[in-house]
DNA sequence: ACCCGACCTGCTAT
DNA sequence: AATAGCAGGTCGG
């Protein structure tokens, strides 16, 4: 019943790639499920959706605008046409998207495997990384197995900044809702799938504009507003989009540094942009988590520090990077991922079978 | 160099 | 039913 849509296939199995942790884990917040193990959310300016089975990664590619032609008439209340100018820069900034038009209807087959490559970072063998890790550290090699295939993305860096401004004392179901808020008041319409209308995200000209505070405050973005305009206002004066991109050039701590100079981005969610758009793959953002995980399972000595200062955030994160070595922060994404409550689903140990039992027993 | 309180909001546990 | 506590922190003092 939908609109035609164009199906890609490539061979990947699910040790190398699991598209429910490494998409819900936290990193990007533009993914839903909209059918058990079907995943919906944008790469490059385009809206996909994925699945996997054991042996394959499925990409359904979705077409540009209405997936309806005569559902036209929406009351658009935002006229952002001008954002439309640019490519995505997520799309502008890999090879395999050099020369795309955003006015091609579908992506080519070989192109979509270069897109698909460099966004999962594909080339990475993530099995035999494990193995690695798992040698080096016996708690990760007993938490890894329930984990399997949770890889960082490379993500868009002006999507990153923003959504992990967001994410400052918040929780993922709500920085996932100010995220959506943010592309809704603040991005370009680029396609409609089953009724839904997926934005792009916004260019940070429209969130340096006047008067984004005082609207993001309504939206329910709190003492956030004034950092999300701010930074952007802040990134405009030093060069715009491209200054940001630019950061990619730089050594991992003059990029820390660079990034840190914005308003609401601390030493964490710094890191998070090395690690998640700025190909640092060694930094290891120290949230509350992976303080906790450090205490219990690394740094015990570190359990009397009532807050995470500058020093004790260094000793973890060097921890970590002696530990698991140049690919440190996607080792630290594992053990975050699991240490998450929305997947204990996924433990498959004992507190099951004694939930199970519990059942029976009350039957 | 370190520590502290304040900061928006909405879900959870008690 | 009301209220403290917490969530992938950061800032200014």
């Amino acid at each position: 019943m939908t609109a035609s849509s164009k199906l890609f296939k490539f061979a990947c199995r699910k040790s190398e790639l699991r598209l429910d942790i490494t998409l819900q884990c936290g990193q990007s917040f533009r993914w839903r499920e909209v059918n058990p193990g079907e995943w919906r959310g944008m790469i490059g300016n385009r809206v996909w959706t994925l699945s996997q089975d054991d042996s394959h990664v499925i990409c359904q590619q979705h077409p540009l605008g209405q997936d309806s032609p005569t559902s036209q008439g929406g009351k658009s209340k935002r006229t952002n046409s001008k954002n439309n100018s640019r490519s995505h820069p997520a799309a502008s900034r890999t090879k395999a998207n050099e020369g795309e038009k955003n006015t091609e209807t579908f992506l080519s087959d070989e192109k979509t495997e270069v897109l698909m490559n460099d966004y999962f970072q594909l080339d990475v063998p993530l099995g035999k990384m494990y193995a690695l890790w798992s040698k080096a550290d016996k708690n990760f090699a007993s938490v890894s197995p329930q984990f399997p295939g949770v890889r960082m993305l490379n993500q868009d860096p002006v999507e990153n900044v923003f959504s992990f401004i967001c994410s400052s004392n918040n929780n993922i179901q709500r920085i996932t809702m100010l995220v959506d808020r943010l592309c809704k008041l603040y991005g370009s319409p680029v396609a409609t799938v089953d009724g839904t209308t997926w934005n792009s995200f916004p260019r940070v000209t429209s969130l340096a504009e006047s008067g984004v505070e005082e609207t993001l405050r309504e939206h329910g973005f709190g003492y956030r507003a004034k950092f999300i305009s701010k930074s952007a206002q802040m990134i405009q004066e030093k060069g715009g989009e491209e200054w940001l991109f630019n950061l990619r050039t730089l050594p991992y701590e003059e990029c820390h540094a660079q990034l840190v100079t914005l308003n609401g981005i601390g030493a964490k969610v710094s890191d998070c942009i090395c690690l998640m758009s700025m190909g640092h793959l060694g930094a290891i953002p120290v949230d509350t988590h992976v303080f906790q995980i450090a205490v219990r399972d690394y740094l015990p000595h570190l359990r009397s520090c009532k807050t995470v200062t500058d020093k004790v955030y260094k000793e973890i994160a060097n921890h970590f990077r002696q530990v698991f070595g140049e690919y440190a922060g996607w080792a630290h994404s594992v053990l975050f991922s699991a240490d998450l409550k929305k997947f204990d689903g996924l433990k498959n140990d004992e507190s099951e079978e004694k939930n199970q039992k519990r059942k029976k027993k009350k039957c």
